[in-house]
DNA sequence: TAAAAATACTCCATAGGTATTTTAT
DNA sequence: ATAAAATACCTATGGAGTATTTTTA
């Protein structure tokens, strides 16, 4: 059985005559009159009962009928539904980020996503580690991951959005926070509070680097593993923190922001994705990250 | 489009491989790649991925082999249910019946049927006037009537179950409950209690019809719709009545009944159908129907 | 280089057309 | 008598087969 069955006897059902069904369909009535005849044989079911004055469904014809609509409607939103995912008007993609952008980026980006791609369905996940973030985009979990390199797999394709200065999270009134800037050494005698996760963690993994190129072991005293802690803590005076210079947007009465000296005070953030992931919707959706980053969103 | 491209590629998807999906289809493997490279042009979207090492899925081919499954299933699904409604075993059938019928046959033929056709969806409705009967009929508002002739419409098809014998339905106490039999003649100084509906109800008029051929006019004191009615006013003393021998399956409680003596003391019942009505659902209730008359049911 | 998809071509099955007959009202 | 479906027969499109080339991991 093909469709061409299928197409032929709704339009014959509905006009209740084969050579009305015939013209509407552009062609003549006996290979019409064969096929629907072919169709009834294959079902083992008559569907219609002829005579020369009328033709009538049966009541088996008429819940085929039915179905047959349904079927050809199914169809053709089978094929629109195809060409709005290949558009990337249409699909699913779930969002990953390090905690480092959730409060930042994140909010601006998936505000901009709802407005630019309102028929995609968007989840949001924040507040992860790098290595999940891989293995949940190489599982699928996840499409898109927003992380901080170094991340080297071949399976993932990796992308540059911007270097992040560095900066220094501090208690109001704390000795620093009268300084315009702060060095790393400032930071010798600091208790710290930092991302938890010691080599899985970038920003934990950065902040003990750049302590040693500074010539010091860095006194970690907290562990956070979301950053709204980091800084309610940091507000808290239990210690000064290292955060890209985005968190800042998250303001925590009791905590103010000074910015951090040094070459290599700064950290990338990238944005991951499967390398062989073509979906439509993921392209569309690179595209409004890049345009907010580009536009400086925070 | 044809059902023979969603078919391949069901196959090719499903087996990530088109000389696979081939042998599946008992095909080579050319023709197999054409027809799925028709389907991607005609929808305007790739849905497979190929290399020489392997065939994957894009989004929008992944959520069509869903779409297309569902609809390969609903093709199949139509003939299974187009060939049950032929066979009889399903379909959906209303049961109209006269008054006099209602709580007689009525009852032990819904039985028998749920029994027999579980498939069939019965409805019924019982307590109806020929002639709303046959309009119901024509209409298609219901598929079968028991009803009581005369009924002369070639649109419908009758066929005579039985002649039901009359009989007289009496207070408890009554002067003629003593009796062994009652004569019309003995009603002409009864209050008759009847079916409502002059020239519409059979019954009305053939208890109106036996009088008269007795030689008197009847006394018509109570029209009631309904025959539960009917046999409660009896009871309450307010008349006689004469109903149909199966009426008296209707137990209530200060009503008695009595043969009625006479050659035309009798009613026909039949089965009504529309003439060009072919459901084989039908055609199976009316032998459950036979069948149940046969065996005497009530 | 080897496995697999794509291309080139050939063939024939069958969908669809034309002419005609049958049928039912 | 006539309109309409069925039948008979023919044509040719295109689906499927075989042989071969191209591609990429």
């Amino acid at each position: 059985m093909e469709l061409r069955h299928l197409r032929y006897f709704q339009a014959v059902a509905e006009e209740r005559h084969f050579g009305r069904a015939a013209d509407r369909l552009h062609m003549a009535q006996p290979p019409l009159s064969q096929q629907i005849r072919r169709l009834e044989e294959e079902l083992g079911v008559t569907l219609l009962r002829r005579s020369t004055r009328k033709v009538e469904l049966t009541a088996a014809g008429d819940a085929y009928l039915g179905r047959v609509r349904g079927i050809l409607a199914a169809v053709d939103e089978a094929g629109e539904e195809a060409h709005r995912i290949d558009a990337g008007l249409e699909g699913r993609l779930v969002v990953g980020c390090v905690g480092s952008a959730t409060y930042s980026l994140l909010p601006a980006l998936a505000r901009a996503l709802r407005e630019e791609l309102p028929g995609v369905d968007f989840a949001f996940r924040g507040e992860m580690l790098v290595p999940d973030l891989a293995d949940a985009l190489r599982s699928g979990v996840i499409d898109l991951a927003l992380l901080r390199p170094p991340l080297d797999d071949a399976a993932l394709s990796l992308r540059l959005l911007r270097r992040e200065r560095l900066i220094v999270a501090l208690p109001e009134g704390h000795r620093l926070a009268s300084r315009e800037r702060v060095r790393l050494a400032d930071l010798e005698q600091e208790e710290l509070v930092v991302h938890a996760g010691r080599g899985r963690s970038v920003m934990y993994d950065a902040v003990v680097q750049l302590c040693r190129g500074a010539g010091f072991e860095p006194r970690v005293r907290h562990e956070v593993a979301e950053t709204s802690t980091l800084v309610t803590f940091v507000a808290a005076g239990l210690g000064v923190a290292l955060v890209p210079e985005p968190v800042a947007a998250l303001g925590v009465a009791g905590a103010t922001y000074r910015p951090l000296v040094g070459r290599h005070a700064r950290v990338d953030l990238a944005a991951a994705t499967r390398a062989d992931d073509d979906a439509a919707a993921l392209a569309r959706t690179l595209e409004v990250l890049e345009a907010q980053v580009a536009a400086g969103a925070r």
